[in-house]
DNA sequence: GATGCGTGGCC
DNA sequence: TGGCCAAGCAT
């Protein structure tokens, strides 16, 4: 038997949510466990605008998690591209082989199986086994750490841990054993529209009776702001080795394809294709040294075009990206990478469906319509 | 337990 | 413009 004052609260939500919350958006036709799955995943740190292109791209060519398993890594990070986080499109695909092999293709529906996948934490499962079955589990996103930390003056950076186990206690406390999947739903509603992070619509709340920060008027304290820590600016020069593969006279002073080389599974940019990258200018130099040029100083001006480089910022860093370009056509060499694993060359007219991150999106961009194709 | 991991939007 | 943050998880 719940207390009054958990009854009361998950009422006013619920009521709520049925005059106000979201019931249409494109993971809400068909509430299975897959489709809430990918879409609590693509919205980890992520928001809804920004998700909406991407779930229906990725289901549509992964109607399944069968069809999912059997992918290519590749064609999911290519679907991710520019979604970011890429460890979540690696985990999704992981643990999609996984449930193939375990649960002979069907979603679990134990809260430990459910868990012990790649890419889902406590709050994600929950959300799965709530929204899509409808079973008793607490969710606790930005959205819920928001809400309950105004309406119950919760101090503290909601990061640390201590913190976060307070609004575990209370997500636990007023999560009703009944309609939870409408209950989780309206929270998250809640604090996306309602109990947004600046200017809350508090006069339409169906909380502000009970809620502390609006009794005080200082929303703007609650959740704590996270300690600020510097971010350090990092330079990286990438090596843009571009040829012509059309081998028509027309085009002989263009180019179509440029090297691409797939980055380490983990890390940043994880599985994605980027060109070669080097923290320092010499190693430029000693790279090509390797492949076979030998520069002579002239030469060395002659075969390198700066391009624009342009500024990346990273949750934890800046990036500087200074691209060099070199055209291997003018410089009448053949370039051979077959001792150098994970290469590919990357068709400008026809691009290979591979990862990509968004610097070098800027880049093949610049490559594609711009005076550095002559 | 602190840190690494993307990108876009907002003010 | 730049700092801050958004449906967290893994290590």
């Amino acid at each position: 038997m719940q207390f009054k004052l958990e009854m009361e609260f998950s009422d006013k939500v619920i009521k709520w949510y049925d005059k106000s919350g979201r019931k249409t958006l494109p993971w809400q036709i068909e509430k299975t466990p897959y489709h809430v799955w990918v879409s609590e995943v693509m919205l980890q740190q992520t928001q809804v605008v920004t998700v909406i292109g991407y779930f229906e791209r990725f289901i549509n060519k992964f109607p399944t998690i069968e069809k999912l398993a059997n992918a290519p890594i590749d064609e999911v990070l290519h679907l991710w591209t520019g979604l970011g986080y890429y460890a979540r499109a690696r985990n999704l695909h992981k643990a999609a082989n996984q449930i193939m092999a375990r649960y002979n293709g069907q979603f679990p529906t134990e809260f430990d199986g459910v868990i012990e996948l790649p890419g889902i934490g406590r709050s994600t499962a929950g959300a799965i086994l709530s929204l899509s079955m409808n079973k008793h589990f607490p969710i606790l996103d930005g959205n819920v750490k928001r809400v309950l930390a105004r309406v119950f003056h919760i101090e503290g950076w909601p990061g640390n841990k201590s913190i976060e186990q307070q609004l575990w206690r209370l997500s636990e406390k007023l999560t009703p054993k009944m309609s939870v999947a409408k209950y989780n739903q309206a929270m998250m509603d809640l604090g996306a529209l309602i109990c947004t992070r600046s200017k809350p619509s508090c006069d339409f709340c169906p909380l502000s009776s009970m809620c502390l920060s609006y009794a005080n008027y200082d929303w703007n304290n609650y959740p704590s702001k996270k300690p600020k820590k510097d971010k350090p600016n990092k330079i990286e020069w990438f090596l843009v080795l571009a040829k012509n593969t059309c081998k028509d006279k027309n085009f002989k002073d263009q180019y179509n394809s440029v090297a691409l080389k797939k980055r380490p599974d983990n890390g940043i940019w994880g599985g994605l294709y980027s060109f070669f990258q080097f923290s320092e200018k010499k190693e430029v130099l000693e790279f090509l040294d390797n492949l076979g040029f030998k520069f002579k100083k002239n030469e060395q001006i002659e075969a390198f075009q700066f391009m624009s480089s342009f500024k990346h910022v990273f949750t934890h860093f800046n990036l500087e990206v200074v691209p060099i370009l070199i055209n291997l056509d003018r410089l009448n060499v053949e370039l051979e990478f077959e001792n150098l694993n994970d290469v590919i060359w990357y068709n400008l007219d026809k691009p290979s469906e591979v990862g990509i991150p968004i610097p070098v999106e800027k880049i093949i961009g610049a490559l594609r319509n711009s005076p550095y194709l002559n």
